[in-house]
DNA sequence: GTCATATGTTAGCATTTTCTAACGTAAGGA
DNA sequence: TCCTTACGTTAGAAAATGCTAACATATGAC
């Protein structure tokens, strides 16, 4: 778990994440949103988010595909969420908060 | 928001975080419960939590007794249950779920 | 086979993090 | 005043992280 959000805590792999959150991309299109950051750097970076598990790999020819892994992101928010005693009511505070728009979701 | 993220990703700050979730404790009784560190490190660890706001400290004589900081911990979980797209579906369906028993909160 | 494209891998360097050891400070009791 | 207790701070070493540059590989087009 700790691999996990120490891997989200980086503001450029959640960007990565939410590149490919609903729609594949390949590597070289990923790099192209990082302009002050070399295709090296973005390629290590993905095969990190791929080994702790919150990318997914497609090959095709040459390509390579990669996708968000949406189910090990919730593992991390429910463990959040969960990590705390009293926290369950406070999941139910914000949900209903969330509903009636006195938070951003 | 990196910060905070990154400072909850260690297992050892979480469990400082949690031993001082409903009480208060003295920096020297939090440092025993890690036989394997120094307090100088448990120190530095304290005086980082406090900075990146996820600590209180009350001064008592010669005496500094911390304790957690809801508040920023309900940020980050706010923070990663609407970082994504369809979170907010999911938040639901995950608060169901605990209600129901099929996950541990 | 030859070349271009897409991408990973390796080596090396700079920065950041975390820990220990030694030292500094402040409050309270005898 | 002297000593102890409770802490923080600093210096320096060790390990982890992230980046660039150079090189390697594999697929497909011609």
């Amino acid at each position: 778990m700790d691999t996990l959000l120490k891997t989200l805590a980086d503001e450029k792999r959640r960007e990565i994440l939410r590149l490919v959150w609903s729609e594949e991309l390949g590597a070289t299109e990923i790099a192209q949103h990082f302009p002050n950051v070399t295709r090296t750097a973005i390629s290590q970076q993905l095969s990190l988010m791929k080994r702790v598990g919150l990318l997914n790999e497609r090959r095709a020819g040459t390509h390579r595909f990669y996708r968000a892994q949406h189910r090990e992101v919730l593992r991390v928010q429910q463990f959040l969420n969960g990590y705390w005693s009293d926290s369950l009511q406070r999941l139910k505070e914000l949900a209903e908060a969330i509903e009636k728009g006195e938070v951003t979701a």
